[in-house]
DNA sequence: AAAATAATTAAACAAATGATTAAATCCATG
DNA sequence: CATGGATTTAATCATTTGTTTAATTATTTT
C-alpha cells in the first residue's frame, strides 16, 4: 500500500478520510464535543469543510465513530493481561500501571474528556463499552478478591479497584492543578509519574494486606 | 433580612437575579460552558431570556461570576482546618475526607465539570484560585512532610497529596463507570462512600509509614 | 397621586455553525 | 484519449444562539 522510500522516517500520506478522523480525535479530546466546531476539525485536518459531511454525514456521526474507536482501544488494550491466569496479582498490577502511565503520558487529555462526555450524556457512551462491565469477571478481579480474603479483609473488593484506578489516573486528570500548586514543569511531572510506576502497585498491595478493623461509621 | 415565618420550612422567594445564578450554576455544572445555552438557563430559572443579559451582561460574565464563587467556596471551605496548628495530621485527614465526601455527595458533577473547564481553558480558571497554590504552604502539608521524614520515607510529599485527593475524589468522577461496572444503585454507591470516610484516612496514613526502598526505574 | 426608576417581556438582529448543493478536478479504466 | 465515477471546492442555506431593542408593567420616590 504505502510506498516506502529512503532512510528518513517516511509517513505514508494519509487519505482525507484518515486526516479528518485524526483531527477529529485530537480536537474532540481537547475541547469536548460541544465546544468543537466542524470548522476547527476541517482546519486541523487541512481539508475542505464539506469533506467532513461527505465522508461522515454529520458531526455527531463522526464523533461517535472516532470516540468509540478511542474508548474501546483505551479500555480493551489491557484486557488480555487482566484475564491472564498465568500471572500473579502483583505482576498484573505492574503491567497495568506501566501500560496506562505510558498511554496517559501521550494522551493526557483523554480521561477528563471521556468523563465529561459520560457526565453530560451518560447513555450515549456507557452502553457501548462492554469492556468495562467485564472487569468484575476478570481474573484480575478474582485474584484481588482472593488476596483480600487471604488477609482477612472483609471490605468489598470494589474499593481496591477504585483505589487502583484512582492512584493511576487521577494525577493525570488533576495535572493542571498539580502543576499550578507547585509551579512544576512538564519534565518534573513526568518524573513523578515515572516514580509511580513502582509506587502504585506497592501501595495497592499494601492496602490489600491491611487488617480491616471494620468499625461502624455514622449513617 | 429574609423575613422568617411559621413552622414550615419557609423558602424566602428568590429574586430573579438569584434564580438566574442558581440555574446557571446547575446547568453549567452539569453540561459545561460550551454545551449550555443561555435559553437553558432562562428556562431552568423560569425567567425571561433577556433578564440574563440585563443582570449579567453576557453568558461569559455570568459563567465567570458563578463559577468563581463555586470554585473558591469548594477549595476554601476546608482551608481553616488545613492551617490549624492544633490538630494532628490524622485528625486533619479525617476532617478533610468527611467534609469532601459530604460535599461531593451533594455536588457529584462538580469535579468533572471543573476539570473539564480547566482542561479546555487552563488560563481562565487556574489563575484565579489562590487557594490551590497555598496548599503546599499549609500546616497540613508540613505535617505530611514531617511524618514522611520521621518514617524515613524519602519520596516527594506531593505524591501523598495526590494520593489523598485521588482516593477522595476519584470515586465521584468515575461514578457513572463504577455504577456501570457493578450495576449498582445510588444507595449502594453512597454506602461505599460512607465506608471510605474511615478507610481513606487509614490508607493514607499507612502509605506514609511504608518504607521507601527507592529502587531505580527505567528512564 | 404623579413622576421617576427598576424590572420584565416579546420581538428581532447578527453572527456562528452544521449541513447541502452544484460545479470543478482528479483518476482509474476501457 | 474519452468516459465515468470518486474526490474536492467555493458558495450558500437554514437553524441555532448570544445579545439587543423598544415597549410594557411593577415598584419606589417625591
Amino acid at each position: 500500500m504505502a510506498k516506502r522510500s529512503s532512510h528518513t522516517t517516511q509517513v505514508p500520506p494519509l487519505s482525507s478520510e484518515e486526516k479528518i478522523k485524526e483531527a477529529a480525535r485530537k480536537v474532540f479530546t481537547q475541547k469536548g464535543f460541544a465546544a468543537t466546531r466542524t470548522r476547527d476539525i476541517a482546519k486541523e485536518a487541512g481539508i475542505n469543510l464539506a469533506l467532513l459531511n461527505y465522508y461522515f454525514r454529520s458531526k455527531e456521526k463522526l464523533f461517535e465513530l472516532v470516540m468509540f474507536e478511542s474508548a474501546s482501544q483505551f479500555f480493551a488494550s489491557i484486557s488480555a493481561e487482566l484475564h491472564n491466569p498465568k500471572t500473579s496479582l502483583e505482576q498484573k498490577l505492574t503491567v497495568l500501571v506501566n501500560h496506562y502511565i505510558d498511554l496517559l503520558m501521550n494522551e493526557p487529555d483523554f480521561p477528563v474528556f471521556i468523563l465529561h462526555e459520560i457526565q453530560s450524556n451518560p447513555s450515549r457512551l456507557i452502553n457501548r463499552m462492554q469492556a468495562i462491565e467485564l472487569l468484575p469477571q476478570s481474573v484480575f478481579f478474582k485474584q484481588l478478591a482472593a488476596q483480600l480474603k487471604k488477609c482477612g479483609n472483609t471490605l468489598p473488593p470494589v474499593h481496591f479497584l477504585i483505589n487502583t484506578m484512582a492512584l493511576l489516573v487521577f494525577p493525570f486528570v488533576a495535572r493542571p492543578m498539580i502543576a499550578g500548586m507547585f509551579r512544576s514543569s512538564e519534565a518534573q511531572f513526568r518524573e513523578l509519574m515515572n516514580q509511580r510506576r513502582e509506587l502504585v502497585p506497592r501501595w495497592v498491595m499494601q492496602m490489600l494486606k491491611e487488617k480491616n478493623t471494620n468499625k461502624k461509621h455514622k449513617s
